[in-house]
DNA sequence: TGCTGACATATTGTCCGACAATATGTCAAT
DNA sequence: ATTGACATATTGTCGGACAATATGTCAGCA
């Protein structure tokens, strides 16, 4: 049987979408730089040769993924997306995955203990106080829950700054929007804040030493009880986590 | 000093944001399921109380993170962002923050060896004939560099996806866009093709056998070839990525 | 001088109404 | 059963309009 040719599609963009793209590629080529201004929409429109809703339509496409932003809520600006931008993003798709906390976890233990290792050989001064800092912190919230839950997530965020890892800090963005908020859960049944403390100190002194095994260890055993703390509390390990966000 | 009270500023959101919060939050908490059409920009213009300009721009919101589609190009469907939508909007910010390849390998380091791992767990047999496909594959082209390194790309993706872990699919998205394209100069430069078929072969063989740490160790092993083969060729491993995207 | 207020200006947020292009559904003709 | 004609629904794009708000200017006043 002869086959008819297959054309394919007529691949017809709208031109919203080839507007952003443009602005996409100017952003990304280095053309326009973080923090400069965008023309105003009705210049676009006239480049474009398009009317400003279809340049609106554009930007609107952009900017939900952090490359654009308000300046001062009124022009726009290039911007760099930052890990909550990422994060939010991230974590609505693994949302609609249906991911589980055992996956998270997984990807949680590839991720933190490098961050941990990392953070020794580039962690500064002023970035080892910040840590010092939280732990004292730490000690102080430790009955008080959600000060406890918020103390631990930012410890996990400095350590992972600390590793001076953009990449990193991205890719690891979505743990602190679903991971460690599942977390919260277990505090509140177990209250585990002693362990998380002693964890903590661990990670925090092999950092200020520079012992990367140390480091890397004591992060995968703090990864490890928070596994067996949603499994002690019986917290659906092996279930969807929902979003609350 | 008697502090002044600081009521904060007005948060003012325009109504587009608002709107385009509204459609997310039905979308996420499952209100809307993937694969369902929303309502028509009539319709919802009218639910909102705003006009289909202002609707069309929260649609646009969501549309670049993969969270809304077209089904026909006509009307909009909820989808779940795939790899692809999740990797060019993680890419962008990783490119915007100037990531080097060292910082890409680093995290690849702590995922890949991981999504070996994990498919020795959950790698089905019609995973595992699709990854003996891929290495067939491999060897037919290994004189031609940009099907090599097609391959490759497609041969890391195929061990993420028997990982059956969409969490870790979705993390490791950003690489598959910046850091095996970097790879491609490496294979122009070095033709590594008989050393890419090796690991891939035992990160094969591994999997099939089930053996984790063979798995995990040969998939070390091969990023650690990515990242000799850079440094061998002084292709930049401190400089940023720059994006072709 | 330094602060205040009035005013013009630029830019965004929102609205309205309109039309073309395209996918869908229906029904008659072949 | 396929085709063609036609009405319908929905999106893509246009153009113009106005309100709200940030910025800049400048005179007035202590």
């Amino acid at each position: 049987m002869a086959q008819p040719v297959n054309f394919g599609p007529l691949a017809h963009q709208p031109a919203y979408r080839l507007g952003s793209e443009k602005i996409r590629h100017a952003i990304i080529s280095g053309e326009i730089e973080a923090g400069e201004l965008l023309p105003t929409e009705t210049d676009l429109a006239e480049q474009f040769g398009v009317t400003r809703s279809t340049v609106r339509e554009a930007i609107r496409l952009l900017e939900h993924v952090g490359i654009l932003g308000r300046a001062d809520r009124k022009r726009l600006v290039v911007t760099r997306p930052g890990t909550e931008a990422v994060g939010r993003s991230v974590s609505s798709a693994m949302l609609m995955h249906q991911v589980t906390f055992e996956e998270l976890w997984q990807v949680a233990m590839g991720l933190e203990p490098l961050a941990g290792k990392l953070a020794c050989l580039s962690a500064t001064d002023a970035e080892k106080q910040l840590l010092a800092d939280n732990l004292v912190r730490t000690r102080e919230v430790m009955a008080d829950h959600d000060a406890l839950l918020e103390a631990e997530i930012d410890f996990h965020n400095l350590v992972a700054q600390a590793s001076h890892n953009s990449a990193l800090l991205l890719a690891r963005a979505p743990l602190n929007e679903l991971f460690y908020p599942a977390w919260g859960a277990v505090i509140r049944a177990l209250s585990p804040g002693e362990r998380i403390l002693v964890a903590h100190q661990h990670v925090y002194d092999a950092i200020c030493a520079g012992d990367q095994e140390k480091a890397e260890e004591w992060m995968e055993k703090h990864m490890r009880d928070f596994r067996r703390g949603i499994e002690l509390g019986n917290l659906g390990f092996d279930k969807p986590v929902r979003g609350q966000v």
